[in-house]
DNA sequence: CGTTCGCTTGAACTAATTCAAGATAAGTGG
DNA sequence: CCACTTATCTTGAATTAGTTCAAGCGAACG
């Protein structure tokens, strides 16, 4: 692959020329189509990925059959980086939300490479941290809040995250999100999500179709989520 | 303070002396009794802790007046860290369980420190990369196991960490644990606990007494953990 | 054109919360 | 040491949020 197609990303913007080369040795560059899966829950991990473009979810598999959505990533992302970083296996399984370019990179060479330039290791410590607060604040929601407020958030950080603005000012979220989907990432079933959306419907906050919403009043699903009256 | 008090630890072990001494030149010895808040959530974060003796806890308060507790630590572990990276105002707010002996540090110092000697960074990113790791769990927990399962995990759990095998086999958990305790390491109610607890003593799996608990049956809690049948 | 997939809706059920009242135990100060 | 106060815990009863099961609808897709 070519040198320039990872230089252009943030993460080894600055890595001195012999250490990028080292890591690039092993690098393969890689496409999966929407829906495939990156790697399965269990196999073992000794490589990680960068995300150059698409977006994708972790997700893991309960013994009785229930999925549940740990994590989703955008391009810039890291993933199964500590995993392989310990090359145990995957914890999770981690699949396609859309056609997704990856490059692919031996975990034991980011080990060697992050020991040598500190900067590196100082942005995976940064990305890192970011997820530990995400995944706090998911915590937080799943302990405290009921299922309502926790849908209401979700779609008010996708709208963020991959909606876009309509001409009469409603936001449309562009990515194929089914009731199923909903469910996983708020630890609910899909027909709580369906009653729940209908009910929003039909009180004109947004607007579901199949696999596809827009909000048409994000504030009120705002004022839900943080339990406000009315 | 004396300079080997840190040395000790593993975490600055290996630092050279001049960057060593710039971390400790603003380093604080603290001393906070069981109870006391280390700080609260909302103050502005300038500075890390670095708990060398004792046991304290994450508790976010949410709008509704509940209390989430998001993660414990234990000695070794960096606090408030990434926040104090970034100087944001913390997120949540550390409670000790116990007499806990910290070292206070200035973030910004860190930083500096980390990027100039990659192996502390390194040794960060593996913490953070635990830490996400057990949020992750959580996240899975909660999103699909019920009340009991969860509070079984809990007490497997707190076996592991501070149980002490008696002569007769049970395994008593040395700390004081209050129904209210378990129930926000949950994200249950204090009468659920009650209820959970009761019934299982009736069982014979534990003994419950007033924030103390013995473990008669582990194997009975790690049975109900993973919704095994009888 | 029929089959599949995503969605809706109802009805019964259940786990868990909430509210409430009281019991038990542990300090606290006289 | 006792009475008083406070905190923890228990238990019941009512309520509710959410799940589960089941049946059917409608749009997409081969």
């Amino acid at each position: 692959m070519k040198a320039h197609s990872l230089k252009q990303t943030e993460f080894f913007a600055d890595l001195p020329l012999p250490l990028y080369e080292r890591l690039m040795s092993s690098a393969r560059l890689q496409e999966i189509e929407s829906g495939a899966l990156l790697f399965r829950q269990g196999e073992p991990a000794r490589v990680f990925y960068l995300l150059q473009r698409g977006r994708l979810r972790l997700v893991q598999h309960t013994p009785e059959g229930k999925d549940v959505t740990l994590a989703t990533f955008g391009e810039g992302d890291l993933i199964g980086l500590i995993v392989a970083l310990n090359s145990e296996p995957y914890p999770a399984t981690a699949e396609a939300l859309e056609r997704c370019e990856l490059v692919a990179m031996q975990g034991a060479l980011m080990w060697e490479v992050m020991l040598q330039h500190a900067p590196l290791a100082v942005r995976v410590v940064r990305m890192l941290a970011a997820r530990l607060h995400e995944a706090h604040e998911r915590i937080r929601e799943l302990s405290a809040e009921r299922v309502q407020q926790r849908l209401a958030r979700s779609l008010v950080r996708l709208a963020h995250k991959v909606g876009v603005e309509q001409a009469d000012g409603s936001i449309y979220l562009n990515m194929r999100l089914s009731r199923q989907d909903l469910a996983q990432m708020n630890g609910t079933t899909l027909e709580t999500v369906s009653r729940t959306l209908t009910a929003w419907q039909r009180e004109g906050i947004l607007e579901a179709k199949r696999e596809q919403i827009t909000l048409l009043k994000p504030e009120a699903l705002i004022a839900i989520a943080d339990d406000l009256p009315n």
